[in-house]
DNA sequence: TCCTAGTTACGTACGCCGTACGTAGTGGGG
DNA sequence: CCCCACTACGTACGGCGTACGTAACTAGGA
C-alpha cells in the first residue's frame, strides 16, 4: 500500500532479494547485461524500459521490481562495464605509469561502449566496481606525497580527462557518420563554413593560426598519452624528470 | 516537395531569412531567449518544442521553420549564454591570469545556467560566440611559446575542466535537492552506505583514507582556483614560479 | 505587371517514451 | 498454517519529437 511511491535511494543499498515473496525470476546481472547488449548494438537511445524487458523476456512493468527508476538502470550498466577494468596486477611502484595504464583502460572501455561517456555524467559513481577502481588507484598512489584530497582530485581529473578526450573523438566520428553523404564531404562542408567565418576577419587570431598552418594531428594514441602525461606531471611537479621542457 | 527531408547541416550556415516567401515572424534570438528562459526556470527537460513554441506564441510546428532539429535549438541556447562572456578588456600580458579569469567566467555562466553543462556535450562548438571566445583565448596565449595545436588543447582542457568541476558541484547539490527529506539526512544516508561498504574490507586503501580522516573541503572557490592553476602550470612548466612545490 | 514557385504558419496524427496504478498469484516467516 | 509482503504484468495517461498535408503569402522572373 504505502511504499509504492518512489523513495530516492542508492540502488546498491537495496538488497537484490527481499526474502518474503516468490523468488525473482531474473537477476540484476541479467538485466544489466541485456541493457548493455542493447546499448552496444543500437545506441543508448534504444535502451528503453520496454526494450530491456522484452530482451530479458518479461513484462515491461515487471522490470520496475528490479530497477525502481531508469536512472538506476544506467547505474547498473556503468557498473557492469566497469568490471572490465583489469586490476589484477600489483601496483608497479611507478604511479604515473600505473595511472596512464588505468587511463588507457578507461579509454578502451569507453571505445567498446560509446554510450558510457554520455551516461557517466548522470551516474552517482559509488557502484561496487567504481569503488574497486578507486581503491586500486589509491594503492598506486601510495608513494605519492600529497594530501589524500589531492589523490581524489587526481583520480577525478584523470577519469574526467579521459571522458573529455573520448567525447571529442566520438563527436568527430559521429559528425562523419550521421550524415547521408561521405565523411570527407562532411568534413569539407564544415571546414568550408569554418573557413568562411574565419575569413570574415572577426577572428583574427584564429585566422592567424590557420594561416600559419594548423598542426598536423599526430595519431590519437600519442595525443592521448601526451595529454595524460602532462596532467599527471602536474600533480608531481617537484620530481619531474625533465624540467627543461 | 523535396527538401522537406532533414539534411544535416550546421545551423549557423543556414541563413536566418530565406528571401522568397513571407518574412518570418520571429527571430532566432527570440527563440533562443525563450528556450533559455524556460531552461533557467524549469530545467532542461522542460525545454520541449511545444513549450518553446508556446512561449514565443506560435504553433508547435512553425518552430521547425527556424530550428530544423531540436539539437539545433540547444546550439542556439549555448551560443546565447556564451554571449555572457565579457571579453572586452585587452589581454593583460599574464596569460595564466587571463585564462583563470576566463575559467571563472565559464563557471559563472554554468552556475547561472546549470543546464549548460548537460547540453555542452551535445553541441558542436563552432557557434559565433564560441569562436569569439576561442579567438580571445588565442590572443591571451600569444606570448606562450608552444605549438598552435597545444594552445587548442589548452583551451579544450580549461573548458572541459570547468565543466567537470561544475558538473561535480551540481551532482552534490542535486543529490541533496532531489530528495523528500533534508539534505543532511540524505548525506547521512549516502555516507552511511559508503561507510558500510568501506567497512566490508573490500577496499582497504579507501578505508585507510577514511580512517586517517579525509581532508576537510576548503571553500569551492579556492579548490577551483587550485585545480585550474595546476592545470595551467602544466602547460608552461619551464617558467613555473615555484618549482619547489 | 502578373504569375509562380519557394516559404511561412499550423493542425493532425503516429509511434515512441517513462511510469502510476490495479489486480492476481505465490511462497516464506511468525 | 495462514497472512501478507512480494512478484508479475496489463492498462492507461500524459508527454515527447516530428512527418506530412494544406492554406496563405510574397519576392523574383516573364
Amino acid at each position: 500500500m504505502a511504499g509504492r511511491t518512489a523513495e530516492p535511494e542508492v540502488i546498491w543499498a537495496r538488497p537484490e532479494r527481499a526474502g518474503r515473496g516468490p523468488k525473482p525470476a531474473y537477476s540484476r546481472a541479467d538485466i544489466a547485461a541485456a541493457a548493455v547488449r542493447i546499448a552496444d548494438a543500437d545506441g543508448l537511445d534504444a535502451v528503453s524500459m520496454r526494450r530491456v524487458a522484452a530482451e530479458i523476456g518479461c513484462g515491461t512493468m515487471s522490470l520496475y521490481n528490479y530497477v525502481p527508476r531508469k536512472e538506476d538502470l544506467y547505474e547498473l550498466m556503468v557498473d557492469l562495464v566497469s568490471a572490465e577494468y583489469d586490476l589484477s596486477g600489483e601496483p608497479s611502484g611507478d604511479w604515473r605509469a600505473d595511472m596512464l595504464g588505468l587511463a588507457r583502460q578507461a579509454r578502451g572501455i569507453m571505445r567498446r561502449h560509446p554510450w558510457v561517456v554520455r551516461v557517466m555524467s548522470t551516474v552517482y559513481g559509488i557502484s561496487p566496481n567504481a569503488l574497486r577502481c578507486i581503491d586500486w588507484c589509491l594503492a598506486c598512489l601510495e608513494g605519492l606525497d600529497v594530501p589524500a584530497s589531492t589523490k581524489l582530485e587526481l583520480f577525478g581529473m584523470v577519469n574526467g580527462s579521459v571522458m573529455l578526450f573520448v567525447a571529442n573523438e566520438q563527436a568527430v566520428a559521429e559528425r562523419a557518420r550521421s550524415v547521408p553523404w561521405s565523411a570527407e564531404r562532411e568534413e569539407a562542408v564544415r571546414g568550408a563554413y569554418l573557413m568562411s567565418q574565419v575569413m570574415t576577419g572577426d577572428y583574427p587570431h584564429l585566422a592567424a593560426l590557420y594561416a600559419e598552418g594548423v598542426a598536423p594531428p599526430d595519431d590519437p594514441e600519442a595525443t592521448f598519452d601526451r595529454i595524460l602525461t602532462r596532467l599527471l606531471d602536474s600533480f608531481d611537479l617537484k620530481s619531474r624528470p625533465d624540467p627543461a621542457r
